[in-house]
DNA sequence: CTGAAAGCGCTAACAC
DNA sequence: GTGTTAGCGCTTTCAG
């Protein structure tokens, strides 16, 4: 025998093809009495309805779609994670989207894929999150997004965010208990919004420091690996240099490490290094990566459920930010007294 | 106006509608001229079939599955490019499918999603590759996959593998000529059955080594870098210990390094260390790891395209191996003189 | 609130 | 070789 249908739910329940798809899409035009005894036997046979068939008829996929571009292999892996997760638990299929466009061929590629694959919905990470011209192109073809990570310039009711200036603030906080009073933030990829508000937070934690005051030097990042390990050899050449470098996020942290160790720079002894995000990688690099902890996988499952919610025409509210938890791992201790740190 | 369908073609080549389908799927049974004029209608207008209408009809998603359940982020990533750019070649669509279960669980749950979504094929990575009883049900209701990585105990047309043996002999060679005579192998896990041929590589080239004899201690480990983290806690506490420890893979080499540097021990001045794989995380360790290079999105990606084909019901030559390559980095180095290595 | 009829875009089955 | 017919499983539309 087949799979089980819809006609067969019908018979069995002695209605009608349509009410059983009405109960299946929880349209509320039903009686209780015949949704009961529809989900009865729904349950009974185990009938899940076919994707194919749903979609050819309403236009629509069944298709979620996570776009990224990321550098950071393990930050997208636990969101796929996560909304693939999401997606299991309300029926629908995960598609990624893995693109390294960018500007209008990058609206382009992503309208068209929109479009003819009639995607319900689009996840999207950073730096998409925060792509003006995107978004814009996004909410005129009515794709229903959600946004993980963005920045906060253009709210939106499905956006999951973290507690970034906070964390910013409660990672600078941390260097300046050890003591250290000349920190280099390495910031993160311009176009990732999120991550400006990070600076906030070391700024507020700065400017609350008076005694005595704290030097900080801002120096600019693209979140890879190789743009940390560029800041800090030219962080690292100067007289005097910083005592503690506080990157953005934990690839470029870990550029930082390796360019440290590679002038023979006792860690933390000589130099405190720390990151954001909380990456696998930030538990496999030696001496272990000081950073703040964000709840990757359940980011992206929160996304996805949200997303699913809206397109279930759901009431969706606003969520509340996601909290972080600074993780200190062996990367940063206290700051050398001042002649040691002028050999 | 709406997207352009098989009608609108089938009316401006002044064919009937099943031409135009025949043409789309390569059917062989229509003349020349035809398809020649179908085909040139169908660029002019930009057709592309509605994959859920063909899909309904026909019985197949169009969708690829990958199933994965890796601890290395890495490695899934770039697999799924690969995988997803052959997919978009062919019109196939990429759903991923990550799993952390074992078994008969493992079995259900893959099965029951292959026949639900309709899969056409399905990609796998180790250990599911080498899963008897996986491979069995697979075979049995005639779901069609490709392997990536595989053992070579039971040999399938569509499996993509490299040259697992001549590489580990190429990277035991390398740590012979530093001067290496006391060499641990960290081995694969016991499923992963690719990995047990870089261990016969090892063994090849130890044994064809001499003059002087080359000590080999071969100790388990389970691809992960805790395992590999555990392995070099054990190694290290040995008198003598050994002077280079070769993982078979580089999450667990890197887990070595780790362990190394936490003991103080200078890399690779009193140890050397090597890898297998070259996923980013080899270049982003300290001091960068020696390792094998693998192409690993072309893995992915030839892995796909030897599905469709086979889909297609296209004649597939079984692959020759692909080629790795010894990318030395700063992690292994000469052997250190004997009477160094017992301080 | 519920049901009957029609048809989404394509291809299997069959006819010519 | 090529075309015709029917129908995949569901939901839209419209009638009651």
């Amino acid at each position: 025998m087949g799979r089980v249908k819809i006609a067969d739910i019908a018979r069995r329940a002695g209605v009608s093809p349509k009410t059983v798809s009405r109960v299946v899409n929880r349209e509320s035009s039903v009686s209780d009495a015949l949704r009961e005894r529809v989900e009865r036997v729904i349950a009974q046979l185990n009938y899940e309805p076919d994707r194919q068939a749903r979609s050819l008829r309403s236009g629509r996929s069944f298709h979620l779609s996570f776009a990224y571009a990321s550098p950071s292999s393990y930050f997208v892996i636990n969101l796929i994670e996560g909304i693939r997760s999401a997606c299991r638990r309300n029926g629908y299929l995960l598609v990624p989207f893995e693109t390294e466009e960018k500007g209008s061929r990058l609206v382009l590629s992503l309208l068209e894929f929109a479009e003819r694959e009639r995607l319900d919905g689009l996840l999207m990470m950073p730096p998409m999150t925060d792509n003006e011209q995107l978004l814009a192109a996004l909410d005129e073809e009515n794709i229903l997004y959600s946004r993980i990570a963005p920045g906060d310039q253009r709210p939106h009711e499905l956006d999951v965010v973290t507690t970034d200036r906070a964390a910013g603030r409660e990672m600078t906080d941390h260097l300046l208990q050890l003591g250290h009073r000349h920190i280099a933030y390495i910031a993160g990829h311009p176009d990732h919004l999120a991550m400006a508000q990070r600076l906030e937070g070391v700024r507020d934690s700065v400017h609350g420091q008076t005694n005595p005051r704290c030097k900080l030097e801002i120096w600019p990042g693209r979140n890879t690996f190789e743009s940390g390990l560029e800041a800090a050899q030219e962080l690292l050449s100067r007289q005097p240099r910083p005592t503690a470098i506080f990157a953005a996020n934990d690839d470029m942290a870990c550029g930082v490490l390796f360019e440290a160790l590679e002038r023979g720079l006792r860690i933390p002894g000589e130099l405190s290094v720390a990151g954001f995000d909380d990456i696998v990688l930030a538990s496999h690099v030696w001496p272990g990566l000081t950073t703040i902890h964000q709840p990757i996988r359940e980011m992206g499952e929160t996304a996805a459920q949200l997303l699913i919610d809206r397109i279930s025409g759901r009431q969706v509210d606003a969520l509340a930010p996601l909290p972080t938890r600074l993780v200190v791992r062996r990367s940063t201790g206290e700051a050398p007294r001042v002649d040691a740190a002028r050999p």
